[in-house]
Order: C-alpha cells, then structure tokens, then sequence
RNA sequence: GGCGGUGUAGCUCAGCGGUAGAGCAGGGGAAUCAUAAUCCCUUGGUCCGGGGUUCGAAUCCCUGCGCCGCCA
C-alpha cells in the first residue's frame, strides 16, 4: 500500500491557537482525509514547539515552571484540533524525550559530517522572533515586527556550514521543480541561494531547550530543533517501525517559514545523510476583515469561537473554499454568514432534508430502488474524476466545486421529478422509486467527497443513510463505477437541517466592523 | 532600487490568441418535498490606462498607474 506523511508545522505555545494557525491544520486534515480516502496508508503529524525562548519567558510571568507551562498548553491546544476535528495521528512536542533522542543524533551526524564548526556571533538579536537582524532591517532601533529593541548578542556558538550546501541545493532545485509549492515561492527561494548562503549559528548558551551534544553549557538553537520533529514523530534515528512513512510526501506550512523548510531543512539533511522530505506547501495567510491578523491590531479570532457557534464544519468549509493554499484569502462575518447560508444550508442541506424527509413521507423510509440512472451515474463518475484531480493538486477549493455539482444536479432533479406530483399517481409508483433512489446516491456521494472538508456533517449523512461500514472506512470507488447502494431493508435515519440558517440579524457584528 | 506576481460583472474569482464566463448578491417567474430552502429566466463588464504586434488581444510585446510578495 501507497504511504503518505504529512506534517504541519509546529506551533509555539505562548499564545492560543487563532484561526491563521487553524487554517493550516484544517487544510493539512482535509489533505490527510482525502488521502485516507484514496488508500494510503497516511500518517498525519502535529506538534508543539516548546523550547522557544518566549515560551520559557511565558511560564516565568506566570510564575510556572516551563515544563508544566508547556504541558498545561499542550492540553489547550489539542483541545482546539480535536474540537476543529483535525485527525492527527500523532502529536509530538519537543520537549519529549523521543525528540531529544533524534535531535542529538541528527546533529551527531552532522557533526561527523565535518559541517558544524565553533564561531562568534554578535549582532542585533530580537528575543520575540528568535532571530538576528542586519543592523539596516532595523526600524528606528527597532525589531521591525514587534517594535521593541533587539538585545546586543555576542557569543561563542556552534556554526551549520550551510554555505557548503547552496549548489547542491540548487542542483536539487533543478531536479525536483515541484518540491515547493506553489511555484512562485520555489522562484524565490531559487533566488535567495542563488544570491549565496550565509553560514548559520544553531546553539545559543540557554537553559531552556536540548543540551548541544558534548557541549552542556549550549542548547540546540530552537529553529535546528524544531525542524527535526518531522523525523523525530517517526521514530528517527530507529530503522523500522514508523520510520517506512519517511521521507514526508508534504510539510505543510505557513509562507513565512519556508526559508527554514526549503534551504535549511534540506541542507540539514543532507548533511547528515537522511532523505528529503518530497514536497513543501507554503500556504497564504488568512486575513480578519481585510486586515491581516495581529495581535496589536486585536482582530484575533478564536476558531473555537465559530466552532461553537455554527460548527467546525462551517468554519472549515469557509476556509477551504475561500481561501485557496496558494494564496491569501480574507475572513469576513458577511461572507461567512453568505457562503453558510447559500451554500451550506441551502444546497446542501436542503438537498438532505428534503430527500430524506420526502423517502419517509411517501415510502416509510425505505428505498425500493437504490441506483443511479445513466445520466446521473455519468455525473457522478466525472465529480470524482475532477476531484481527485482537485485535491491531487492541492486544490481543495476545486475539490468542493467538483463536490457541488453533484449537489446542483440532484436539486434541479428534484424540481425536473417533481416527486409530490409522481406521490399522487399510483401509475407513477416505479418513478417515484427511481428518483428517490437517485437522489439518494446522490446524496451518499457528496458525502463521501465532502468528508475530507466537513467530517461531522459527511458523517450524519452518511449514517442517516444508513451506510456501512462507517464514513472513516470508506474508500473511493474504482475508476468509472460508484458506491455500493445503501441497504433497501433499514429505514433512512431522521430528516434534520444539516446547517440551520444563520438569520442576519443578531449575528451582524459579532467583532468589531472592519 | 532589483526580481516576481497581480489588476476581468456589486463581491470572490475562472478564462490566458478566435464573437466576454461561474458562484454569490440584484430583478422577474414557476413550484410547494424541504431549513420561505429549491428550480427556471434575467439585469450587469472602455477585461486598470496608453501604445504596439496580429486578419483578430482580456489573452502576446512595450509603457504608465495601483496593490502584493521576495530580495537589497
């Protein structure tokens, strides 16, 4: 069976989720889904990253000891994907001993290699970015992103020789053009090496983090560490096991850090002699209102926020359709309220409750026939054609377009059938049937498509349909042929909305107006 | 400043050499199974401005402007 390992990038936890960090897991778990749907044997990593300065400075504010902080954010932040229905199949956080394992070993690699060297660094250092900055970035003194004044830093350091690895690295480049996507990010990255790479400090003398092998008095630096929790969540250095879902077929991550990913991941490993990952998503940003998400402009919001409100299926919905990976996307309470009213409610769910409901109220529940006509059938087979194309590429937002044609066609066969006429003719018995029968296949197939974007609501379909076994086992049908039918002897499950209309009214500004 | 992207209907976007498209919103109608949802029809665009290539350009080239990204 085909594997595929698929991470995101892990979070510091000094502050709660907000929906830019909730956009990246949802699209990482539709991906993850939609390949379990395909047959692979898919593993989906998560994770905290823990060993960042601010996460220390977070815990001694609160008067914590950095671990119990870190396990106390642990707990919140799991809390916020499980309610989002993000299916990780596992959750690494740096502090674990498995991770300090696979980083010193990673580095003792690195070591062996001849490319980690003793070096003096001094320059502006911003705690909050964790990172140096060239005294020309600097705005008035200033870290330009948090506007505060970057501390002074010289130290003896332990140095990576990335400078070694920029012709390799284009080499690989030119080799794997879509190892970045999308394409336009590749070009960029492509330009930085070309420009020459710098060599890179990847210790700093601290407390808080992982011992620098035979050099306690240096922590590994936190970007070196944190990169490795993709090896490290299977099983790195071990051979056997969960190391087989390695390399990962996609990192999936925000724009900002694909630097990290694409230059200095791969360098890292291939100094230390381990295969690279095959491909990295370096997805766009949401923005609240036009406005893009900051902590100093108070315009966070709190995914969980929405889940609780109007479900997690609502908010992922809105996301992976409004919001391509490829690019930036805006988060708006009108257009929510729009795309969940007219697409949510009125397409979709609408389409259940009125099959369902008209399958009880002229048959008892139970369907006579259980087939698509070939009509039906050949629309069917191309939704999930287009599909998979869609989602092969990434493409979510195509994947559901492909989704709702199926949902358009079966609303417009309602009204062409007209099954409240064909009730009131006995003579019309075998057609009321078949209709029903149709739509009800129909409507089994958007719920298999549209499980990777909304899992709960897939779901409830999929059980009031009856279907077995459930919607988590469910595979796609071989090419050119569908589902097999719901049973004909288990009356349907209840008619409910599947997304109750959200009235304009009270919910007109629920945060502030942009 | 350099490199790159982008600018198409009120909104979000597709089209990327052959008579302007989709969804939503707006207007009209049909229907009543359904969450007053649905279905049908329909209004709406100097395709950012200017120049050029071509029998023909939203689509290619040049240029100006706006926005965005990366680098400096």
């Amino acid at each position: 069976m085909n594997k595929f390992y698929i991470t995101t990038a892990i979070d510091y936890v000094n502050s709660a989720p907000h929906i830019g960090t909730a956009y990246e897991k949802i699209a990482a778990d539709a991906i993850a889904r939609y390949k379990r749907l395909a047959g692979f044997d898919t593993r989906f990593l998560m994770g905290n990253d823990e060993h960042s300065i601010n996460v220390e400075k977070a815990a001694r504010e609160k008067g914590m000891d950095p671990l119990a902080y870190c396990d106390q954010m642990a707990e919140v932040f799991q809390g916020v994907w499980k309610r989002l229905d993000i299916s990780y199949d596992d959750f690494i956080r740096t502090t674990e001993p498995r991770h300090h394992r696979a980083v010193q070993e990673l580095l003792r690699r690195i070591v062996a290699r001849g490319d980690i060297f003793r070096g003096k660094y001094e320059g502006y250092y911003c705690v909050g970015c964790e990172r140096f900055y060239p005294e020309k970035d600097l705005v008035d003194g200033k870290c330009p992103d948090h506007k505060t004044e970057p501390q002074w830093v010289s130290e003896e350091n332990w140095f990576f020789k990335l400078s070694a690895y920029g012709p390799r690295l284009l080499a690989f480049y030119k080799e794997h053009p879509d190892f970045l996507i999308p394409a336009i990010r590749r070009n960029e990255i492509v330009n930085v090496i070309e420009g020459g790479l710098e060599d890179i400090s990847v210790s700093r003398a601290s407390t808080w983090g992982i011992p620098f092998p035979d050099d306690p008095a240096q922590r590994v630096y936190v970007w070196f560490d944190a990169l490795i929790n993709y090896i490290s969540g299977v099983d790195f250095p071990s051979e056997d096991g969960r190391w087989r879902y390695w390399p990962a077929d996609l990192h999936v991550i925000g724009k900002d850090i694909t630097r990290f990913h694409c230059i200095i991941w791969p360098a890292m490993l291939m100094s230390a002699g381990v295969p690279l990952p095959k491909a990295v998503l370096g997805h766009g940003w949401v923005h609240f209102q036009g406005e893009k998400l900051s902590k100093s402009l108070g315009n966070i919001v709190n995914p969980l926020d929405i889940a609780e409100k109007w479900g997690s299926d609502s908010l992922r919905y809105y996301l992976l359709k409004e919001v391509p990976l490829s690019r930036d996307g805006d988060f708006t309470w009108q257009l929510f309220i729009e795309r969940y009213n007219s697409d949510l409610a009125n397409d979709w769910g609408n389409l259940f409750t009125r099959t369902v409901s008209m399958v009880h109220r002229y048959r008892a529940g139970l369907l006579a026939s259980r087939e698509a006509g070939a009509e039906l059938k050949a629309l069917i087979v191309a939704a999930l054609r287009d599909y998979r194309e869609g989602m092969d590429r990434y493409a979510i937002e195509d994947g559901i377009e492909a989704a709702w044609t199926i949902i358009r066609r079966a609303n417009q066969m309602v009204e062409e059938g007209a099954p409240w006429k064909l009730a009131k003719d006995p003579a019309k018995a075998a057609e009321l049937d078949a209709l029903l029968g149709e739509l009800v296949v129909a409507l089994q197939h958007t719920a298999l498509l549209l499980f990777p974007v909304m899992p709960a609501k897939a779901r409830l379909v999929w059980e009031t349909l009856r279907l077995t076994p459930a919607i988590e086992e469910a595979r796609f049908p071989a090419e050119g042929s569908l589902l097999p039918p719901p049973p004909g002897d288990t009356p349907l499950g209840e008619s409910k909305p599947l997304f109750p209309r959200i009235d304009k009214a009270p919910t007109e500004s629920p945060a502030r107006t942009a």
